[in-house]
Order: C-alpha cells, then structure tokens, then sequence
DNA sequence: CTTAACATGTCAACAGAACTGACCTAAAAA
DNA sequence: TTTTTAGGTCAGTTCTGTTGACATGTTAAG
C-alpha cells in the first residue's frame, strides 16, 4: 500500500506519525495517572508498586503457583521473593503447599490481602468508570480491542538496525 | 458480599467489576508490551527508560526549558539532571541559552537525538499501527476519547478510607 | 542600586525495584 | 538412583526516583 510521491501521501503519513505520537503522550499520562491512586494509599503502608502488581494477580488467580506468578509479572524469583516475602510476613498473602505436586507454594489472598486488595482496586475503578462514562460505550468497546492488539502483540520485532535478519 | 433479593444488581455489579478488572489487565500488559521495544534499543546505548521519556518530550517540545520538561515529566531537577547530563555529553540534546530570559536553557534534540528518537519511535510506532489496524478505525476514536479521560482525569480523589460512603 | 525571587545546576545520601550469579533443599520424573 | 523441577536465599549491582543543602547567574521589585 505503497503511496508513492505527491502531496496527499505525505500529508497522510504526517498525520499518522502525528496521531501515533499522540497516542505515546496520551499512554504515558494515562498510565501514570492510573497508577498514581494506589501509589498514595500504598505509601501510607510502606509498600510499593510492585506490591500492589503481586497482591493483583494473586488476587485474580487465587492458588497459583510462584512460577505462574512470575511468569506474569515477568520478573525474577529474586525480585519477587524481596516483594512476596513482605506481603506474607505482614499478613496480606497466605502460602499452602501443592496437594498434588507437593513442591508448590500455592498463593492466595488472606481477609486482610482483599481488603487491601479492594482498597486500591476502588481507586482505580473510580477512575476508570468516569472515563468510561464520559466516553461512552462504544468507545469502551474501542479501547479495549485496541489496547487488547497492544498487549497481544508479538514481543517486539527484531530491531532493524543490521541486516542479518537470520540466524 | 449480602446479595439482597435482586441476582440481577448484583450480576450487574459484577460484571462491572470484572470489566475493571479486565482493564487492568489490560493496560498493565499492553503498557509493558509497548515499551519493551524501546527498551531493547536502548539497552544496546546503556540509556535507559528515562531517557528515551526525555528524547520523547523534547522531540515534541523543541526549546522547551528545563522547569517545563521537569512539570511535564513529573521527577524532581535531580532526577532529570542525571538523565539530560547523559543526553548532552553524549550529543543526543542540545542546550541554548534563552534570549528573552537568559536563566533559561533551551533543550532540543541535534541530529544524532533526532535518529536515535526515530529510531525509538519506530519501534512503538509499529506496534501501535497493527493494533489500530485490527481494530478499525472506530475503535482507534474509542481507544484514544478513554485514553484522553484518564490522562485528564483530576489528581486522585482522597482515599475513602473513612466512612463518607461517598456523594 | 540593592535585594529578593527565580531558573538552573550540583554534591551527597538514600530507597524501591529490577538484575545477575551462585548455591541450597525437597519433591517429582526419568 | 540420578536428574530435573519448584522454590528459596545470599550477595552485589544498576537504574531511576527521592530529600536536603547549597552555588551561580539573572530578572524583577524595593
């Protein structure tokens, strides 16, 4: 789809490169605008981010296991342990050890982790629920397949900055 | 959770809940996928994450000053200063003297923060078109009216920690 | 003209969260 | 029985953010 010379193809691709880079500015500030709630209340908590991002996905996997865990997360056990070892020593997480494959460390949430856990989630909701109605439903629509293209997309092409495509 | 008569409110509220959720998940991994990119170039230049933040704001900003670049950014002068040294000693910035005001320093991308810039941004770039072209060109007004309700959104409300159930 | 406020830079110390590398235990699989 | 897997831990490093203190021009206000 090659648009070759001329003025409109120009134009066009302008316009493109501008609306993508508009889109670079808008995730930058969305994000850290979503972020920025939970980081308040965890502060309080001497807790962090990373914190937060473990009590989440244990939150949505009740049970997992730690390699699940780090597998999202796509972080290093040495990192996750230095986060898990404080939520579970401060009563937030509850380990129980695999029936089935008695290696495992099974995670989940204690009352007190879904507690936190809702704490932080409702900060975020409110956030998001006013967006969604000001925007409205077919735009929820939009921004979910969109964003789900983002977070589905192949890891990142090859940069092409040699030619030996190969190997 | 008391489900008072009524499966369907509650019905309601859950699949409201697991909406927000679902964003959540969403944004986390699609946020990661959209810079891991990026970041693979500039593991290769021993530059950072902060530093392409940099390289971006300026691209857009040409001659913005540094007070300008630190609010946009939201870091303290510290945090800055490591990052820009970098990007000046290694010729990627540039800094001019103001001539209204003569305190201030100018900050613009030269040649070499020119390429590298593009270089980053085509990285994003390319991921960002194939999302927009699987979702349509609808989807791509949704993603972005979202988008923009977030990134505007006020500076978190206080934590309802308290009882005020809320207006 | 002096003084206060401002824009910027810099030294030092520290924290959070990631990383690598090495090594250990217990349980499951071969 | 040997090897692999799931998980844990110690030690050191990097990047990026934070405070606090202070220095240097430059502009604006008295």
């Amino acid at each position: 789809m090659a648009d070759p010379r001329g003025a409109a193809g120009a134009n066009l691709l302008f316009l493109r490169e501008e609306e993508i880079r508009l889109a670079q500015d808008l995730l930058f500030f969305a994000y850290r605008n979503f972020t920025a709630g939970a980081d308040t209340i965890l502060e309080g908590l001497d807790l962090g981010r990373a914190h937060h991002r473990a009590l989440h996905f244990i939150g949505r996997n009740a049970n997992i296991t730690v390699s699940d865990l780090l597998g999202i997360l796509g972080i290093t056990k040495q990192s996750l342990a230095r986060v898990l070892s404080t939520l579970i020593e401060q009563g937030y997480v509850a380990q129980t050890q695999g029936h089935i494959d008695r290696r495992q460390r099974l995670l989940a949430l204690t009352t007190k982790g879904q507690a936190l856990e809702r704490r932080l989630f409702e900060q975020q909701r409110a956030l998001l629920a006013d967006a969604y109605r000001q925007a409205g439903a077919a735009a929820v629509e939009g921004f979910k397949r969109v964003l789900r293209g983002v977070a589905d997309a192949p890891p990142a092409s090859p940069a092409p900055t040699s030619l030996t495509g190969r190997s």
